[in-house]
RNA sequence: GGCCAGUUGGUGAAACGGUUUAACACAUCGCCCUCUCAAGGCGACAUCCACGGGUUCGAAUCCCGUACUGGUCACCA
């Protein structure tokens, strides 16, 4: 018996060999330069914050580069794939504008190179596999789960390193006649790939953003194949990202400890490794103590969370692009008519550690973004979100854009915008009172806030005077002039100065009357510039106000 | 526990052995402006770069040790 019965009894229906693969998959045709990048993720849930910062690196170096940013679907652990969750990852990736130009799309796939799904690629690893196999350089082993676990636990006691290597590797001192005759039983087995390396000996790599490392070699028989005929991650990397010619893999720093498996698989088979760049994880402070963003605990973990939430993608995406290039901040600052898309990304200028998520940092990014949108803009992409999220909203929107627009559209599009809204799920409640039926129910769910030093008559006469003498076709200095105006008669002082300075010759100042005006039309003494909120209420509802405010106040 | 990586303010960070009395941004706090709010303007906020040694004329920057934090030790990715 030969290592070659072997492989064609446990693959009898391989025909193809590494060389066949070569040719079906040629190196890509890209200029000098150009780097092949992927994102490949593992159809288990929503899309990861810390998923959507990686596959963002990706699509920057490969767009950067002129290159190739492609999307696997890594789904060789059946237990745990959740149905339905690859395309959802996806629609959620090109949600954000990361739209890969080839691979695993969610309902479909494009390129040369595929398929880009791991289970429609089992031929292709057993190709590998029984190439290797023949070379002597795996072999099938049948050791139980039990017998690993007892393995283990002496290891433990004996201080030793745990694990599958050298003596401890039992089945890989079987003979092929034995293996041969156990598999012929139809004993269960997975194979595993025969390390010749040895930990006491370290190895040397480079990573584009941790630099020179010097780690220990692989020594473990690492199991490639799976007893459900499926590759493990390790194998499936080593065929993938060699037969889809990536250029740079970009993973969370949680793969750097098995580099050196990795390094040794590609180099057992003659494959020029791809250069790594092992990014850190975003991490949350919880009471004190920084961790991994978790996927159960942290609903900021749920990238969709801050969509459903009502935050433009560009914050999102502004703010990741701040982790990933800190510089990034002072760069659109420069260039604030160009994109992330422009920015020229390094690994270099990386950070090492993982960085908390801040969320107020996001805010301020959102509200800065949303403060440079037009009306139109802020119009369509709330409609956007209501139409997702928000059907009730939808309506008002869809009934009435231009009142809309125009709320909003105070004090917007000049130099100093406002900058109210961190998303657009809180234009509308800040605006409610605009509405009059918002405005009604207001009126019935609070008590107006009036200042209590002043007479409910003086509030009544400043309410009807500035009724009576409402002018609309002014301009916003003559309109507050007037209104110091009508304050005046009424004894309220023309500005807080002189009010101040004089406080037995009148009962307030300007800003009391404006605080009734205030109340009167918006049942707040918060709003935006009174002289814009009449102005977007026009003559007739303010009127109407007014006549509430009167009966109310009796 | 072994191995690996990291450690500059409340947060993200700059600094690449000497223009550092440690940039910039967010947050926080003050003051100013102002009809309120949102902005805007001005200012405060690390006596010092985890700690301890060393190298050097000179260290946040180089070396060693310690501590702490994170990652990883699966037929999961």
């Amino acid at each position: 018996m030969t290592t070659l019965d072997l492989a064609e009894l446990i693959f009898p229906e391989v025909k193809e060999t590494v060389e066949d693969l070569e040719k079906r998959f040629p190196p890509r045709n890209l200029k000098e330069g150009a780097e092949v990048t992927r994102f490949a993720p593992s159809p288990t849930g929503f899309l990861h914050t810390g998923s959507l910062f990686t596959s963002l690196v990706d699509f920057k170096v490969a767009n950067q580069t002129h290159g190739v940013f492609y999307t696997r679907l890594e789904d060789t652990d059946t237990k745990r794939e959740i149905e339905g969750s690859g395309k959802e990852l996806m629609d959620q990736l090109i949600a954000f504008g990361v739209v890969p130009n080839e691979g695993y799309f969610g309902d479909h796939e494009k390129g040369e190179y595929g398929p880009y799904t791991q289970s429609l690629r089992a031929d292709i690893y057993k190709v590998v596999i029984k190439d290797l196999l023949i070379k002597g350089m795996a072999y099938p082993c049948f050791c139980s789960k039990e017998e690993l676990d007892a393995l283990r636990l002496t290891q433990e006691k004996n201080r030793v390193i745990t694990g599958y290597y050298r003596q401890y590797a039992r089945c890989r001192n079987l003979s092929v006649d034995e293996a041969y005759q156990k598999i012929k039983n139809g004993e269960p087995f997975v194979i595993r790939f025969k390390s010749k390396g040895f930990h006491e000996r370290k190895i040397e790599v480079d990573d584009l953003v941790r630099g020179h490392l010097y780690l220990s070699q692989n020594d473990q028989d690492i199991v490639i194949y799976k007893s459900d005929g499926l590759p493990t991650y390790h194998f499936a990397h080593l065929v993938d990202d060699h037969f889809m010619r990536t250029t740079i893999v970009i993973r969370g720093e949680e793969w750097l400890s098995s580099l050196p498996i990795h390094i040794e698989l590609f180099e057992s088979m003659g494959w020029k490794a791809p250069r790594y760049a092992h990014l850190p994880v975003i991490m949350k402070n919880d009471n004190g103590s920084r961790r991994k963003l978790s996927k159960r605990k942290d609903k900021e973990a749920a990238v969709s969370s801050f969509l459903l939430e009502g935050y433009p993608k560009e914050a999102i995406l502004s703010y990741l692009m701040t982790i990933a290039n800190s510089n990034f901040e002072e760069w659109i600052y420069q260039n604030k008519d160009k994109s992330f898309l422009d920015f020229p990304f390094t690994f270099e200028k990386m950070a090492l550690d993982g960085a908390l998520f801040d969320l107020s940092k996001l805010q301020n990014l959102s509200k800065e973004f949303i403060a440079k949108l037009t009306k139109e803009e802020v119009y369509n992409r709330t409609l956007e979100y209501a139409k997702k999220n928000d059907a009730k909203l939808q309506e008002i929107l869809l009934k009435n854009p231009e009142f809309f627009m125009e709320i909003v559209n105070i004090e917007r599009e000049k130099e100093n915008p406002r900058k109210d809204y961190i998303k657009f799920s809180e234009i509308y409640p800040k605006n409610a009172f605009f509405y009059q039926d918002e405005y009604e129910k207001l009126l019935k769910e609070n008590e107006l806030p009036f200042n209590p030093n002043f007479d409910k008559k003086v509030i009544k006469d400043v309410l009807i005077d500035f009724k009576d003498t409402l002018n609309y076709e002014v301009d916003e200095q003559t309109w507050f002039n007037n209104l110091k105006t009508l304050g005046l008669r009424h004894g309220f002082a023309e500005s807080g100065k002189i009010y101040k300075a004089n406080k037995d010759q009148y009962i307030g100042q300007v800003g009391d009357v404006a605080e009734i005006v205030r109340i009167a039309m918006t049942t707040s003494k918060q709003s935006p510039n009174l002289y814009y909120v009449l102005r977007v209420l026009k003559k007739d509802e303010v009127c109407r106000r007014i006549s509430r405010i009167l009966e109310i106040l009796g």
